[in-house]
DNA sequence: CCAGAAC
């Protein structure tokens, strides 16, 4: 059970809510019977969380062999791709909305019901409780520029939000440099060149169900020309092990940096021959997309009225912070207006939100030109994202933006009671912002209705398709309209967004920022080198500092234990992750954020896209698994233009491994060896160093 | 394996 180690205990129960009971329960039951572990009560859980509805809501064990097919069915159609479970087309154009048998089956109405009855009211309860009072405790000193990350939305979805400024200030500069102009527009040298091939991205792919691609080549509008191919390279894409060489062609740059031992060690590194045993997870470094790059000074003198925003989107933006377009902004605005599909990757802090979220909004107000807003209208758009907390932020920016011009967002998303999510969807929402799991179910349960939706944004697109998120994903973009418009967008875009391009987006458009790579930034990236045994006194030696430190572990478990080994330490720290009710972890965040704690201790569920002003200074407790891991980590500090540092403590078996990592996100960073009391330690932590620089 | 995402 919870063993406090420490002595003062309490504080993990203040801060922690440990689930065993709830999870001894669930796991009797959502074991399938397909299992090798069948049976054993308690024994170790068969997978993720998203298996677990499976079995729970058709509890009795009677229906176990209908069970076990709903799971083998659901295992092929992961092998194949595809969600049918009953062997028929799984998008024939719409009528799959209308209940398909694996939904029936995982949510019949009677647990439906019941959960409604038992459980919401009692955590609304709960919750509205908890959200006062931070309501109350944020009012007051607070600075003004920070009040927009109270939960405040509890009550009325719809307010106008006061301020938002979950971005950047736009005043310091943290554009991509503009001291590279090799070429003078951004756009207008692929515009002649219109070879106008029909769209053929990804078309020499092999398995692609032919079933579910018809459907798209007589959609409506795109009545565009077909630009020319940047996009995607036709290259197939590389299953794991077979690439090559990790670093394409396309990145050329960082001849600078000593080359490791060439031949061997790139053949190698995803080679089964690690120092543990099962090394079964691979960084896969998927090829990058083939994208247009664009020029920052190409665009400087753009305004957002330029890029055919109306006024009071674009007063909304200035109001944000955001005079003038980012160079993605400027880069994706023009596509997206034009209803085209839209890829783009930008650097972390880069400006992506507006660089969708305002063209969304002129999209949807455009689509609705002419008609009034009717009670109980459907969403036009949908924005996804992989955490709460982000779908949160998204929302913090996009709301005003969508009021400026009187349309109405919304957030779906877990952990929450459902009823004001659908309360406002009844009364009728225009773009919706969410995470998956409470989307499919307000779906399925028929409080939402995505067949409206013309436009849908994933953001961190390329996680969104990794293993456990690409099917909810899909499943939900099948419930979109047809031909919808379709937008991903992530820092790290890379071909692993294959699946989700092949079967959903037509001729996208492509575009990143030219000189854009983590070394153009104001980071300084360093690696530890300790023994494990100093790990915990290092840290506390590290985060006992002045700045804003935000700390990454592997494990809920292990950032919770750090978050409370520094408060016992006399540091205070908090800590985020998924063991925590969201009333806590968005409590938690907030308090980062406005600073009343300077110490945050998260799992990854912060590594991606949540922004907070003034992190100088990140620490991966555990080194992260995947490059993309580490760019999107350390992306939380250095924004604004800002400096930060990213330091990165591992142990010397894992030195090769780390070099390895960073190598693939071409980062340059000294490995240094420390022991407790170091003065390294002092000068990574700022307490000898002068801070400003 | 972990992390994340629904009741």
């Amino acid at each position: 059970m919870p063993k406090n180690k420490k002595p003062a205990g309490g504080r993990a129960a203040k801060n922690f809510e440990p689930r065993y009971a709830a999870k001894t329960s669930y796991q009797d039951r959502k074991r399938r019977p397909g299992d090798s572990s069948v049976g054993k009560p308690g024994s170790k859980s068969p997978g993720h969380r998203g298996y677990r509805a499976d079995a729970d809501t058709a509890a009795p064990k009677r229906r176990w062999s209908a069970e076990e097919k709903v799971g083998r069915d659901e295992a092929r159609a992961i092998r194949d791709g595809r969600p049918s479970r009953d062997g028929r087309p799984a998008r024939d154009g719409r009528p799959s909305r209308d209940g398909r048998p694996s939904r029936d089956q995982r949510f019949d109405r009677d647990a439906r019901g019941d959960g409604n009855r038992s459980d919401a009211p009692r955590r609304g309860a709960n919750l509205d409780r908890v959200d006062r009072d931070d309501r109350r405790s944020f009012g007051d000193g607070r600075p003004s520029y920070r009040s927009d990350d109270r939960p405040r939305r509890d009550r009325d979805d719809r307010r106008p939000s006061f301020r938002q400024d979950d971005r950047p200030q736009r005043s310091f500069d943290d554009r991509p440099r503009r001291d590279r102009d090799e070429r003078p527009a951004f756009r207008g040298d692929d515009r002649p060149r219109r070879d106008g091939g029909p769209r053929r991205s990804f078309e020499d792919r092999p398995q692609r169900s032919s079933d579910d691609r018809p459907r798209r080549d007589d959609r409506p509008r795109r009545s565009f020309e077909d630009r020319p191919q940047r996009s995607f390279d036709d290259r197939p894409r590389r299953d794991r092990d077979e690439r090559p060489a990790f670093r394409g062609d396309d990145r050329p740059r960082r001849d600078d940096r000593p080359r490791r031992t060439d031949g061997p060690s790139r053949s190698n590194w995803s080679a089964p021959v690690r120092d543990h045993a099962q090394e079964q997870r691979v960084d896969v470094v998927h090829e990058r997309l083939q994208a247009e790059a664009v020029q920052a000074e190409a665009v400087a003198g753009t305004t957002f009225g330029d890029l055919d925003l109306g006024q009071n989107i674009v007063k909304a933006l200035a109001e944000l912070g955001a005079a003038t377009p980012f160079p993605i902004q400027a880069a994706t605005i023009p596509p997206i207006l034009d209803g085209r599909d839209v890829l783009a990757r930008g650097r972390t802090g880069s400006g992506k939100t507006i660089a969708f979220g305002a063209p969304l909004v002129e999209a949807v107000l455009r689509s609705q030109a002419g008609s009034k807003r009717v009670f109980g209208r459907s969403p036009k758009a949908l924005i996804l994202a992989p955490t709460r907390e982000l779908a949160l932020q998204i929302d913090r920016t996009i709301q005003p933006i969508a009021r400026s011009v009187g349309l109405f967002t919304t957030q779906v998303y877990g952990g929450v009671p459902q009823a004001r999510q659908v309360g406002a969807l009844k009364k009728g929402v225009d773009i919706v912002i969410g995470t998956p799991g409470r989307i499919e179910d307000l779906q399925n349960q028929g409080k939402l209705d995505l067949s409206d939706v013309q436009i849908a944004v994933l953001d961190e697109a390329d996680h969104m398709c990794e293993l456990g998120f690409l099917e909810p994903v899909q499943r939900i973009l099948r419930f979109t309209e047809d031909g919808s418009q379709k937008l991903l967008f992530s820092a790290t875009l890379d071909r692993e967004v294959a699946a989700l391009v092949d079967e959903f987006l037509v001729n996208p458009a492509v575009y990143e920022v030219a000189g854009e790579d983590q070394d153009s930034g104001t980071i300084d990236h360093r690696v530890l080198v300790i023994d494990h045994r100093d790990k915990a006194e290092i840290l506390s030696s590290l985060v006992d500092r002045e700045g804003k430190t935000l700390v990454f572990a592997r494990t809920r478990a292990y950032a919770e234990m750090l978050s409370e080994q520094f408060d016992d330490a006399g540091i205070p720290a908090l800590a985020l992750h998924g063991d925590l009710n969201q009333a806590k972890r968005t409590r938690n965040l907030e308090k980062m954020t406005s600073g009343r704690v300077n110490v945050l201790v998260a799992t990854d569920v912060a590594a991606r896209g949540i922004h907070v002003d003034d992190i100088d200074l990140v620490i991966q407790a555990d080194a992260p698994d995947e490059y993309k891991t580490y760019l999107h980590r350390s992306g939380r500090t250095g924004r604004a233009g800002r400096s930060g540092t990213v330091v990165t403590l591992i142990t010397r078996q894992r030195r090769r491994r780390m070099q390895e990592l960073l190598d693939r996100a071409e980062i340059d960073a000294p490995f240094e060896e420390a022991r407790i009391g170091d003065d390294l330690l002092e000068e990574l932590s700022g307490r000898q160093v002068d801070p400003t620089r």
